[in-house]
Formats: C-alpha cells, structure tokens, sequence
DNA sequence: GGGTCGCGAGAGAGCGCTCTCTCATCCTGG
DNA sequence: CCAGGATGAGAGAGCGCTCTCTCGCGACCC
C-alpha cells in the first residue's frame, strides 16, 4: 500500500540542511542537548522554524522504545461515560498529572466487543507506554491481564476483580464509604432504611453495599435493597420500586449522587419531603450535589485526586528515571501494589 | 535517555527464527498476502501466536507514512463536554466510521491553554492520519489554519469562524433549525416569545439565533433574548433573568434540549405550566427530551451522522485508495468541501 | 613549543518494519 | 528433454530518528 501523496513533512535532514549542520547536531538542538554552541545552535532554530519542523514520533518511539503516551480506558457505553461527571474528574486529574511529566494522555472509549480488541491491538503496539483501565466490569476482566502479559504496563482504576493478578490499582474506600452512609442515617434516627446499589458487576457497586450491610448488621433490609446502575435514570426507576414495595422508608442510601438525585425527584413526585419523610445519603460528591435542592448529604471521594494517583503509579514502574515531586494526598508511596484513597462523609441538607 | 529496562517485545524477526523463513515472509503472513504457502503461513501464524506477537505501531508507520488512528479533538472544558449528550453522539458516530475503514479513533480533551499545545504537537507529530475538531470556539480559531498547514489533514464539526479557510466542515442547518422553532411557536399563537441563545463565540449559537430572527422579523423582541452556554445551569439562569424581566413571557426558544430542560426547571418552580402558560422549543433532540416532563417539542439533528459524515470527509482526503459504501443520509458527496446536515421539528408536548 | 585535554561537531549504525528486486524451484508445453 | 513461465521465498535498502564513537581544533600546562 503506497503513501498517499501528501508531501512529505521536513524531516531532520532537511532541517540540517538548510542550517548546514550533520543531522546530529539539529537531534541535539531539538532535544535541548547544552553541548552546542549557541551560534549554530541559533541558526538550527531558524530553520527548525522556517521549515515548521515537527519531530516524526514514530521514528523516535522506534528508537527510544517510547512514546510519552498514555492511554486511559473507559470500558463502558459512551452514554454512561458522558453523563458521569465520575470520569470527567479522573480525566482531568490524569491529564493534569500525565502533563506535567511532560506526557500526553488518549482516550478510548469502546463501546463494543471490536472497538475494544481495536483499542487493545492499539495499546499492544507499541503506541502507549501504558494504559490507565477505568470502570471495568465484571465482562472486562481479561482485559488487564491480556495486556499486562503482553508487556503493557496497566493501572486500574477500582478494585479489580481479580485481586491476585498483581495489576496495581487505585481504589476509593468505598467499604468505609457505605458505612459512613449507614452510620449517618442511623444517627438521626432512621429505621426502615432503603439502599439504591450501584451495578453488581463493579466492585465500587459491591463494596459500597458491603459496608452498608456491614454498618447496619441487624438493622439491614435485603428487602429495601433495589439494583441502579449509578445513572440517574436507574436511580429514578430503582426508587419507584422500592417505594412501591415498601412505601413507608424513611431512608435511602443511594450509591451515585446521580442515582440519589433521581431517587429525590421521585420523592419528591410522590409528595414526600426530603429529608423530613425520607432522608437520602449519595455517593460521589459531584459538583451538583451541593447545589442540588435540597443540598446532597453524601460521601466524598476524590475523583481528580484518583486520576493522579493512577499516572503516578504507572509512571512509577515506566520512568523510574523521572523525579516527580511528591503527591500530597496519597495514603503511601507511589511505588506501593495498590492504593486506597480515604473517603468522608459531607453533612448537607438531604440527611 | 535509556529505555526502561523492561523485556523487548518480540519482533518480526523474532517470528521469522522461531517459524525458520525470513522476516518478509513473516510480514506477507501478518498482512495477509496471498502468495505464501499454506504449510509456511501456518508456521508463521503458531510462531505469532506463540510469541503473542503484534506489530509495532511506530516502525509500520515510519515505512507507510500511516498510522490508521484518526484524532478527535475536543477543545472544550471536560465538565462540558462530559456532560452533554450531543459529544457522546458525535464520538459514537466518528468511532464506528473510523472502525468501519479499519482505523482507531483516540480522543483528546485538553482543557488548558499548554494541554491543547502538547496535544497539537503530538497530532502534529504524524502518530494520526488526521484530525476531527469538535466544539470550535472563537479563541480556537487558529488551530485548524495550524494543523493544515503542518499537513494534517483536519475536519471541523460545525461551521468554522473562518469559512475562507478551505478546511472542510459538516455542519448542521441551524438556520433553518432557529426558522423551524419560530415558525412552531407562533403557528401555536405565541406572541412574547423568548429565546435563550448558545454561546456566541460558537457559531451554531450564532446561526441558531439568525435563523430564529429572520424567521421572527418584525416580531423578533431584543428585550426577549438571553444568553447561555449549551448546559442545562445556563439554561436555568439565562430563564432566571428572562422571566425576572418579562414575567409575561408566553414561549421559550432554547438554543439546545439541555437549557430547554433547565428553563422549565425554572418555569415549574414558578409555578408556570408547560406548554399552557409558556411554550417551551429546544434544540438538539437529545435523548432524554423525549422522556422529560413534558416530552420536549425540539429540532432534531443528526449528531451521530454529523460524526460519521466527519470522519467520510477525511478519509475521502487521506485515504481515495479506500473505497467506502455510500453513506445513506449525506447532502452530498464525501469529496465535497463541506456538508449541511438537515434538521427537523419534532412535535411534542412542550410547545 | 609540544603534548594533552576538553569541547563541540560529524559519521554511522540500528530501532522494527515494508517493499522492491532477485533468485530458486517447479510445472508446463513444444 | 529442455526452454520459458509461474510461483513463492529471501536479501537488502530505507523510513526518520537517537546515540555512541570518532575526530578536529583551540586552550592550557609544563
């Protein structure tokens, strides 16, 4: 297959000729080499400029065995991804974090069975120097394992599935998480205590519910427990099972502040006050939940800071060269199998 | 700067040993030419296999001037374009055309100023055959003009700012769109209509708004127009103001569903009816719009051809060799400069 | 003043592929 | 039975870089 016939773009040799330098010198301009003297080193900018020059990463990627890349990820459906301010917040801590050692960072978000081997050759060729896999299902789980065989350094966000699979991760305590919710509504004297669960085919989903469940002991309903998928619109559904099963709970703990947003609106339909009727506990911590009427009570866990952590870790087995200044936040070192970001309780209105 | 220090991963010539041929045949093999024995072929394919072999991205594309990965970017803030339905579209539709022609799709949403830098440097770099440039702003206006120049092939979502350009775009009729919404609200008998414009440093806020005051004319009510942003807290300010200053108003044109949505958030919590009191016209036809309350009477456009149309533009310039199945739906060829996607009023209860 | 050192520039190999050219082998027809 | 094609495999150059090694030249020391 030939090249289609744009020209070509100038290459290194172009540039060394028209400053009159060996191709060497022009490599060690551009690469901010100090071993050149500043005269020739000026007349190689020159040309670098005039001629637009742009370094081929693919011919530098063949010799350095990099590429200063990073891939993120999102094995879920577009809707889902676009309509949860969760993965706007991961993206925009790793991009920051991947910036700043100077790397860039690509999406992918596979939404069927192709894209995603698509995405997986892609990432298996060399094109990446890693991947960060976020919300990863329980169908997903290969995924971490085929790619870590095949060389690619992986961080997952999440508890992985497979736990002994020695893929290093960043998860949010979302065990404390559920207990705190529980605790709360317990303390202000909820009895007929409702949970909307996130989908059971993620650990996030399974962990909050555990906590719930542990955090409650005796007093916990598994007839006040209704599936969501952490979309609001599954929060919304969820609730109006649960209310027409059991009309009279005084509590929900919903396990997305999107699920418990949808679950508010159905209260509210139905002419229940929140939080004097049916008091609600989120999760998540998204920037509406504040603003939300009334204001979310919900469990706070640092999204951006997850994003980070996970270029971090990854960085740390790719550049162990790289010397970056220490993350303030993390609960260990960068080096660490897997980290657990701490979560906390924020008391607004709705609990 | 040394390479880590992890294993090489196998190469060509790593298959070639192991299968006993030479590494040409080993490449005919990989790419599926024709004229190799069936007994050595399948050697090499056990001797792939065994080794998990995958091509390297950066050494194909240094021979073939061709990476197969198209670039999609999104200059726009995350939490915007996480949050609104019509980006989910458009990466739908760009992906499933790129997969079709065998291409990866990579997504990139730099939100700052250095982020959208290093992202057109890599796009500059050759690791993409091209660039689909979504949710152009007025202060973007010069990165098409710097791709292009650089050589990328690039195509714009939406109607550049600056049409002499010669980039090729797909655009939807917003005009007509803006008309059609006009024409719905005073064929129903209203006649204080107002309207909540996009952004107007984007032109599909600009044309949305023309077309709604041409259609208008004489009725056309400055005092009647406010300005949001595409989000649905826009939409519920920008109605904030409006009925603060025209409590008489009896319409509502939104420049997009997600205002729309916001709008009547603020209408219902005033106590108004939709449509009795005010008449409500979105714009987009997201999917939620057909659910909401009320069903949203809206124009819909087509954003999942808009994307697919996107990326037929490109291809029709890097790749000619391709030859693609017609897309059903498109105003015109994909060799064509530019496309205008057609759009239509959908009649429901809200207006 | 000659030898040595260090600085700065160039030569050249090689990263992992693709593709053209060459060549060996086997089959076919006269 | 041998010339002339097919057919299919290998050799080798080269894509645009980086990096090591080499080398020229001026400065410095004894």
């Amino acid at each position: 297959m030939p090249a289609s016939a744009r020209p070509r773009r100038p290459s290194l040799e172009d540039v060394a000729a028209r400053a009159g330098v060996s191709r060497a010198t022009v490599s060690r301009v551009v690469n901010g080499a100090t071993t050149v003297d500043s005269t020739i080193a000026a007349r190689v900018d020159r040309a670098v400029h005039e001629l637009g020059y742009q370094p081929n990463l693919s011919a530098r990627a063949l010799v350095n065995r990099r590429t200063d890349t990073l891939a993120l990820i999102a094995s879920e459906s577009d809707t889902r991804v676009f309509g949860d301010p969760f993965f706007s917040r991961i993206v925009q801590g790793a991009t920051l974090e991947a910036g700043a050692a100077g790397m860039q960072l690509v999406l992918f978000m596979p939404q069927e069975r192709t894209e995603l081997e698509r995405a997986e050759r892609y990432v298996r060729s060399g094109a990446v120097d890693g991947a960060l896999l976020i919300s990863q299902h329980e169908a997903d789980v290969r995924l971490p394992e085929t790619l870590s065989r095949a060389g690619v350094p992986v961080v997952i966000g999440g508890r992985p599935f497979n736990e002994d699979l020695d893929v290093p991760f960043v998860d949010n305590d979302n065990v404390t998480g559920g207990r705190l919710a529980a605790r709360r509504l317990v303390a202000i004297g909820r009895r007929r205590i409702g949970t909307i669960t996130g989908s059971k085919d993620m650990t996030a989903g399974i962990d909050r519910l555990a906590g719930f469940r542990a955090e409650l002991g005796e007093a916990f309903r598994p007839d006040l427990v209704e599936q969501g998928e952490f979309t609001q619109d599954s929060g919304l559904a969820a609730a109006q099972r649960l209310l027409e099963r059991a009309p009279d709970v005084d509590a929900i703990f919903a396990a997305s502040d999107l699920m418990a947003l949808g679950a508010i609106q159905v209260l509210h339909r139905t002419g229940r006050r929140v939080p004097e009727d049916v008091a609600v506990v989120g999760f998540d911590d998204i920037q509406v939940a504040a603003s939300a009427a009334p204001p979310l009570t919900t469990i706070r866990q640092q999204t951006a800071l997850q994003g980070r952590a996970m270029v971090r870790l990854l960085l740390a087995r790719t550049r162990p060269d790289l010397e970056l200044p220490p993350l303030p936040g993390l609960p260990g070192p960068a080096t660490a199998s897997h980290l657990v970001l701490p979560v906390e309780l924020v008391e607004r209105a709705s609990a």
